[in-house]
RNA sequence: GCCCUCGUCGUCUAACGGUCAGGACACCACUCUUUCAAGGUGGCAACGGGGGUUCGACUCCCCCCGAGGGCGCCA
């Protein structure tokens, strides 16, 4: 572990960092905030560094290093240093790092800028008076430690400043240095406290731009007080605002997918919500909107990134992935689609997943998510079930089994069975029988495919076979 | 309660003192059409409120209101 703060002149690159802890998948907003950093860093030419802030061991688990590991692969970003590459500064799990701390800790013991606290855990008072534990005499504490009382380490933060930083994004923010208090750095276990690792971590990784949630605006003070402690050049700040749920409030499970790793179950595509999350409190200035991950880069300016926060719109994201879908290359779709038909059951047979090139251009533009396919062909691959409401809806009139018994007849003679051959004959024998085409052709989309909507009836047919289409329609028919 | 941040159509956003306040999603029509889509055309729709500054404010300042964040031995 090596000390990267001062790093040498020649290179003075951009640093950057995403630092997420391993307690829960990758929340949407989190993606967000590690999206732009990896943008601002690919297109000054710096370097994007994975941290894994796992210093909470009661909460972390090693399992949600891989997805998060996993979810940022997949919307693709990388990183130059990481847990999983390697790199000049790490270890890159905080967990990791403890002799780091303990040096930083007994730094600020010794200088008098830190004290031991015995509050009852949760029991410290609130900030805005001096805190009670602040000016123990050598003897009370010891007086302390043999009552086996566990204490926490705090920070001394001094009385009567006034802390401005700029925030890249905001401007100057004021805050007084009562309303921070002493807020506690270490346990007694020797485990660090968020606001201290923070910035041990990023001084010693070189960190150049922090970027994070605006729910980090308040810890800003204490940091910043705690680089001045140690002598500490702090990087620039940045807080991003807060994604929200269409309704406006904070985005939780209630809204519905809030990990990275549900959108990417539900058929999502990952450029597309790249792009979508790109464009989600930043703008290119320009009324364009579909942008791949390189010209995003190319794009990418800190100016236009916004100050409020945005609702996530489910609906427009579909609309993009709609768009990404019909802009697939044609192969990369039918084996996308081989996947998703695979994980849902349907494809049994070699013959099956011959059937892919031909109903891919079926759905191409009637999917907006690849989630919603299996539900859509399954009529392809399975015997249809008719729900019973389109059964009286369609199959219930008493034309039915008669223009049915028609149909199959001229179905049967049509040889081969396509769709340039099947149209024309059944249209004729609609024009003949006096019905309405609907009162027809929705019938028997419905006696084939089992739904009221579904891909044009007569490439169906073809696709499915005269033996299948001839089966499905006899047994539609009511006796 | 204390502190901090934010505020343009329902939603994402453009505007950087002078525009009929523009685009996109959604929605509604129309079109295409065997259904559903996709596509095309058109439409509805916003500067939170009140004071200033200015010849002129969405743009600058103040107050109010509203929303969000923080005040952990979580991150």
């Amino acid at each position: 572990m090596q000390d990267r703060g001062s790093l040498p002149a020649g290179e003075r690159k951009v640093r950057l960092r995403f630092a997420p802890s391993p307690t829960g998948l990758l929340h949407i907003g989190n993606a967000r905030t590690a999206l732009y950093n990896w943008l601002f860093a690919r297109h000054t030419g710096g370097i994007f560094i994975l941290r894994i802030e796992d210093t909470d061991v009661q909460r972390s688990a090693p399992e949600f290093v891989e997805t998060i590991l996993n979810s940022l692969h997949w919307l693709g970003l990388d990183w130059d240093e990481g847990p999983d590459v390697g790199g000049p500064c790490g270890p890159y799990f905080q967990s990791q790092r403890k002799p780091l701390y303990q040096e930083h800790v007994e730094r600020l013991l010794k200088e008098g800028k830190a004290y031991f606290c015995y509050c009852e855990p949760g029991q410290a008072p609130k900030p805005g008076k001096p805190h009670p534990c602040r000016d123990y005499t050598p003897k009370e504490i010891k007086a302390l430690k043999t009552q086996g009382l566990k204490p926490v380490i705090r920070f001394k933060t001094p009385m009567g400043e006034q802390i401005r930083f700029h925030d890249r994004l905001r401007g100057d923010v004021d805050f007084l240095s009562e309303e921070v208090g002493d807020f506690s750095i270490m346990k007694e276990d020797g485990s660090p406290l968020y606001n201290f690792s923070v910035v041990v971590d990023d001084h010693a990784m070189g960190i150049t731009h922090v970027f994070r949630g605006e729910d980090h605006l308040s810890n800003t003070p204490k940091q910043l007080l705690l680089y001045r402690a140690f002598g500490y050049e702090p990087p620039e700040f940045l807080h991003l605002p807060l994604i929200h749920g269409e309704d406006g409030t904070p985005l939780s499970k209630r809204h519905g997918a809030t990990s990275v790793e549900a959108y990417r179950a539900r058929g999502y595509l990952p450029s597309a919500l790249f792009n979508f999350l790109a464009l989600l409190g930043w703008s290119p200035g320009s009324e364009r909107e579909f942008f791949s991950r390189e010209e995003l880069i190319q794009a990418f300016q800190l100016e236009r990134l916004h100050h409020s926060p945005a609702r996530f719109s489910l609906k427009k994201l579909n609309w993009m992935n709609g768009k990404y879908i019909r802009q697939m290359p044609r192969q990369e779709f039918e084996s996308a689609l081989c996947k998703v038909l695979q994980k849902g059951g349907l494809l049994q047979s070699p013959a099956q997943e011959s059937l892919i090139p031909r109903i891919a251009p079926l759905f191409l533009e009637r999917i907006e998510t690849f989630g919603e396919i299996a539900e859509k062909a399954d009529f392809f691959f399975q015997e249809v079930k008719i729900p019973p409401t389109l059964q009286k809806k369609y199959l219930s009139n008493p034309h039915i089994p008669v223009i049915f018994q028609q149909v199959l007849e001229v179905l049967n003679l049509i040889e081969p069975f396509i769709r340039e051959k099947i149209e024309p004959a059944l249209r004729q024998l609609v024009s003949d029988s006096g019905l309405k085409t609907q009162e027809v052709f929705q019938p028997l989309r419905v006696a084939i495919t089992g739904k009221d909507a579904s891909p044009p009836l007569f490439d169906c047919m073809e696709i499915l076979g005269k033996e299948k289409v001839l089966r499905r329609i006899r047994t539609a028919i009511p006796y």
